[in-house]
DNA sequence: GGTATTGTTGACAAGTCTTATCGAGTTCCT
DNA sequence: AGGAACTCGATAAGACTTGTCAACAATACC
């Protein structure tokens, strides 16, 4: 019953790619950078990065001034897309017995599945674009100059 | 994001239990009745048990007829409960990195910690005789007789 | 064009978790 | 005592997690 440390992980990093996009709209971000920023693994973050592509939710340019970018506004992305592209789909539990043909009349199920509704909903009510305004107005950096 | 298949189990068998107590308030449960009724492998059952004894939500005799019965009623023994003698702490996720401090600005724990509130709620709110009751209700056994 | 920079891909590996299985030990009724 | 029934610790296969490594492909800049 735990959030793996690749969602963790590629939230905190998209995070950083939304500030960093905000900050400078003009150029790629690259993972090296998001990667010392908030002392991700770098070799590791990539996979992420990786899924993270094939999911739509970020686009990606090779070579020198290479680097990544939002696909959508982060306002259009939510922890629950990120979570689910990365651990699979959240549901915090299935029926153990392959061919349980009652679904309708088990009692654990149905805890299972309220379970999992609130926790959906949760994680779909908030945005990458929301932990990144919260991050701002809470931790207002001094090393950012807006020019 | 799952429930282990451990927790699965022992609330089902819990249930189980529940009924055959009241069925029978004057005799123990024995676990070979719950695995077979239920379909759980005996021996992983017994680790289950052990673990739900030591948390004191059972208790239990050995020797011939011994058995299983609740420590307390089941009506006062949540799903949460379970679920945390058996996966440990329900957290979704807790910072990644070990000394983060500065945890009350931190984005990305608020919805990690939301998260949990939530899931908690539903389990916390649920106990093993509503599901027991849910399932009598439901399933209303040929083969169950009231004296 | 050549080269440095950056993302892409796949293989691999240590550690941990899950899901059991086994056998010896312990307790209690008869 | 003897045996039935439950208890407990050790062990283990398999999957998953969390990374690491190395070779490769594309792009920009000189």
């Amino acid at each position: 019953m735990n959030v793996s440390a690749k969602s963790k992980y590629a939230v905190r990093a998209l995070v950083e790619l939304a500030e960093r996009s905000e900050a400078r709209p003009d150029r790629l971000v690259r993972l090296t950078d998001v990667a010392s920023a908030r002392g991700i693994p770098l070799q590791f973050l990539e996979q992420l990065f990786a899924s993270l592509r094939r999911a739509g939710i970020v686009h990606s340019r090779r070579g020198a001034c290479g680097g990544f970018l939002f696909a959508r506004p982060p306002a259009q992305v939510t922890v629950l897309e990120v979570v689910e592209v990365l651990d699979g789909l959240v549901s915090p539990a299935v029926c153990t017995q392959g061919e349980c043909e009652r679904i309708e009349e088990c009692g654990p199920a149905a805890v299972w599945l309220e379970a999992k509704e609130a926790l959906e909903r949760v994680l779909r009510e908030t945005t990458i674009a929301d932990l990144a305004e919260r991050e701002r107005s809470r931790m207002p950096h001094e090393a950012m100059y807006y020019i």
